[in-house]
DNA sequence: TATGATTATGGCTTTTGTGCTATAATAATT
DNA sequence: AATTATTATAGCACAAAAGCCATAATCATA
């Protein structure tokens, strides 16, 4: 039998706004002294997945985002802290 | 053949981030005017998707917390103006 | 320049986010 | 009370998030 091929179907990456948290990340993480892989270990996340953000390869979860913010000790506004450019 | 269980593997949901996100986005959706279905519309989202966010169903992603954003036209850290309670 | 630390990438797997499509439940309005 | 508008829920499919593991690439610094 012929399937739907249902091609339409497109999720979103904003690449902008990831753009901007990776590079926010990156910038707080240094700034508080921890690598990518303490950051991973304390937030109880993989290295693989920190990097993946930083590298713009991922679109992360909030619940990934509060786990972060959580271990940098910062509020979740101050990772978002950046101008979003209007489409 | 014995297959490794890998039972261990789990993902996050953070469910007292996931309910203060809720709680926030449809506090400034009403006070912004829009119904699930405008905001759904307007950002390119499903009804569906708009409703599980605010009924702490999924764990959204930052991309579509950008178009969310983008569409009640406030920064994304507004979105996420709370204290998120430490661990 | 070699060595160690840090970051990036890639394959594979499982779980889940999101789309789609209905329908049910609830709230407003007439 | 009956309609209508709005919100919530549910099942299925597919794409992708994130885990795990290994290795490559880059960056410091002795």
């Amino acid at each position: 039998m012929k399937e739907k091929k249902d091609s339409s179907r497109k999720l979103i990456f904003d690449k902008e706004g990831i753009t901007l948290l990776a590079n926010r990340l990156k910038q707080i993480r240094k700034e508080k002294g921890f690598t990518q892989e303490e950051l991973a270990y304390q937030s109880e996340l993989t290295l693989s997945q920190i990097a993946r953000i930083e590298t713009m390869k991922t679109n992360p979860t909030v619940s990934t985002i509060f786990c972060i913010t959580r271990t940098l000790e910062i509020p979740v506004s101050e990772l978002f802290n950046f101008q979003l450019p209007k489409k």
